[in-house]
RNA sequence: GCGCCCAUAGCUCAGCUGGAUAGAGCAUCGGCCUUCUAAGCCGAGGGUCAGAGGUUCGAGUCCUCUUGGGCGCGCCA
């Protein structure tokens, strides 16, 4: 077990540990079930395993022996839980500096480290569709909360843009692509040619040969060929990006599969000089010892598969980067490839292997079913965006009616997106998640503009104090209410919150802990609808300059928070 | 058939890698706006954690089996 990111927790495992003369990892800090028992808990149970003591004796000789200094108040034992109260005061000292500087809070423990995270990745040729939004955002989130944590990080948008799909594209544009339809050629062209040319496939399967045969024709670099295929990446592309840039969603480089169309004869080289190549029903394949299917490494027609680029592309990673982590943030569906992949990198005696962890995550589901785009049942991501800036957008003009109408579309923008991809980061990868409009837009409750109305609501505090600086010297001393310890308790656990969503690769871990935050303040925040004096913006100067520092942490972490997952945050709504 | 994943309140989900009395949101019902944004807050009802064994001081959490659902399993990615 790791020592605790949050400072205070820290210092009470060390004091225990020192009190028993054991290592301060060993001492887990946990929340107590209810807050008059104490600000912090420490279970007996673990620590009397190592004293070989009854736990209730362990916890009274602690209790006994730890020193009432430093943050420590108070030490009470209840039965085998010890349970600390701290000064609340130096506490809240840490708390306010970690407005200025997050490294408080969040230690930076991946200094040196590079994580290369592959998501996104979409197939050329396609509409980005609503289930993108997923490996896009999931992935996205990792990489700034890997950022978080100080760790260097490669952000990789792998897209699909080679094999016989693509050859089945330039088969279908030859037949067809020469009709007014396709005139100016766009993605939505460029989608229907491949779903007709896979419906004509039905009637004539010889067009698959002929798929084939023009994959072959593009991977063997016909000028001409190569020419038209780059137009249909460039047209992809273009569409993408404008959709990344309404998530806020850049990525380090964007290359695809065909960036690794050079790197793979070594690859191939690897494998046949490590007797790993076997041919089996005139294609090229790895057995993978305790595994019941090989893996496939080249087509009967002597064309590549993704596995081929796969394997090339692990290694291009390793070299250019020496990562400590390699994710893919690639859905639960390719499991199987990926145990393959890294498999067979093991088996190319690459110790590095380990290092590669796949990120699966569900199905997005509309009607009940897996959605598709040739199933019909696709949700776009920009029809769904739109939609939800459109609903957000009478609620922002009713509540300010003053704002002009750019800083309006702005705002709904903001809101009516950031809706839909929190609904997205808050269940567990591993969820299937039915598409619901209602869910997907839902404003109140557990949701993305609950988070984002908590910050505005700090923003139009501190519009009214005129202060929206933090006073370096504020008494921090006049914070006493409970309800101003939760919010501060809260932020003190920052860290290991982000620190678990890295670990686990799980970014709703960040998102419930952010919605745990808003709550706290909320609280905190509506005490002062029915006492002026429970207010910020009291009568009493000090008080009033104590609690507006709070509140700018409050108001920075959630914004941190949100921006982690993706979410921007308007100071009016 | 083989493999992987899932099962917690009427619904959607948390549950900090085994700790104290299992928590939120939605929905339902009842309260709170003459001054910091009611997209909010407080309260009530609602649970055999799918089922059965096991591991130990202690299990929603770990192991086995059963049931129910999902997804994969050679020339697409």
């Amino acid at each position: 077990m790791a020592l605790s990111a949050n400072p205070v927790a820290a210092e009470i495992a060390r004091a225990v540990a020192a009190v028993l003369g054991i290592s301060p990892d060993d001492v887990k800090i946990d929340p107590p079930p209810r807050p008059e028992l104490g600000d912090f808990a420490v279970p007996a149970f673990p620590l009397a395993k190592l004293t070989k003591e009854p736990p209730p004796a362990v916890a009274a000789r602690v209790a006994r022996d730890l020193p009432r200094s430093g943050v420590v108040t108070d030490v009470t034992a209840t039965g085998p839980f010890i349970n600390v109260k701290v000064d609340r005061a130096a506490a809240l000292r840490v708390v306010l500096a970690s407005v200025a500087d997050a490294a408080t809070l969040i230690p930076a423990r991946g200094a040196g480290q590079t994580v290369c995270i592959d998501y996104s990745s979409p197939n050329i040729s396609k509409h980005l569709a609503y289930h993108h939004i997923r490996s896009t955002m999931l992935g996205h989130a990792l990489a700034s909360i890997h950022e978080a944590l100080g760790y260097t990080v490669v952000g990789i948008n792998h897209l699909g843009d080679w094999g016989t799909t693509h050859g089945m594209l330039l088969a279908a544009f030859e037949r067809w692509g020469a009709e007014p339809k396709y005139q100016p050629l766009d993605v939505t062209g460029l989608n229907d040619l491949y779903v007709r040319f896979r419906e004509a496939m039905k009637a004539d399967p010889a067009l698959g040969d002929e798929g084939r045969a023009w994959f072959k024709r593009l991977e063997d670099g016909e000028p001409g060929v190569r020419a038209r295929w780059q137009q249909f990446r460039d047209i992809s592309w273009r569409e993408f990006d404008r959709v990344y840039q309404r998530l806020g969603v850049h990525f380090t480089f964007v290359t695809g599969e065909s960036e690794y169309e050079d790197k793979m004869p070594e690859i191939l080289a690897m494998l046949a000089a490590k007797g790993l190549l076997s041919e089996s029903e005139g294609a090229q394949v790895v057995a993978i010892p305790g595994e019941k299917t090989p893996m496939l490494i080249k087509t009967k027609d002597g064309t590549t598969l993704y596995a081929t680029r796969d394997l090339a592309a692990a290694l291009y990673r390793w070299r250019q980067y020496g990562f400590a982590r390699s994710l893919y943030v690639v859905d639960r569906g390719q499991s199987l490839h990926f145990k393959q992949l890294f498999a067979v990198l093991g088996m190319l005696g690459f110790d590095w292997a380990a290092r590669c962890t796949h990120v699966p995550f569900g199905l997005v589901r509309f009607g009940g079913k897996k959605t598709t785009t040739r199933g019909g049942n696709v949700v776009l991501l920009d029809e769904v965006f739109a939609e939800a800036s459109e609903q957000v957008r009478p609620l922002i003009a009713e509540a300010q009616p003053d704002m002009p109408a750019a800083q309006l579309d702005r705002t709904a923008e903001q809101i009516g997106v950031g809706a839909v991809v929190f609904a997205n980061v808050l269940p567990q990868r591993d969820k299937d998640v039915e598409f619901d409009w209602d869910k997907v837009l839902s404003l109140s409750g557990d949701s993305g503009p609950y988070l984002q109305y908590t910050v505005a609501r700090c923003w139009s505090i501190h519009r009214k104090a005129g202060a929206p600086a933090l006073d370096p010297a504020v008494d921090v001393g006049r914070l006493t209410h409970d309800a101003e310890w939760a919010v501060a308790r809260r932020l003190l656990d920052v860290g290991d919150y982000v620190a678990r969503a890295a670990d686990n690769c799980e970014p709703h871990v960040v998102a419930h802990y952010l919605l745990e935050l808003a709550a706290d303040f909320s609280r905190w925040y509506t005490l002062g609808n029915g006492d002026a004096d429970l207010r910020v913006l009291c009568d009493d100067a000090d008080v009033r300059a104590a609690r507006l520092a709070l509140v700018a942490a409050v108001r920075t972490w959630l914004t941190r928070g949100l921006a982690m997952l993706g979410l921007g945050a308007p100071e009016v709504m």
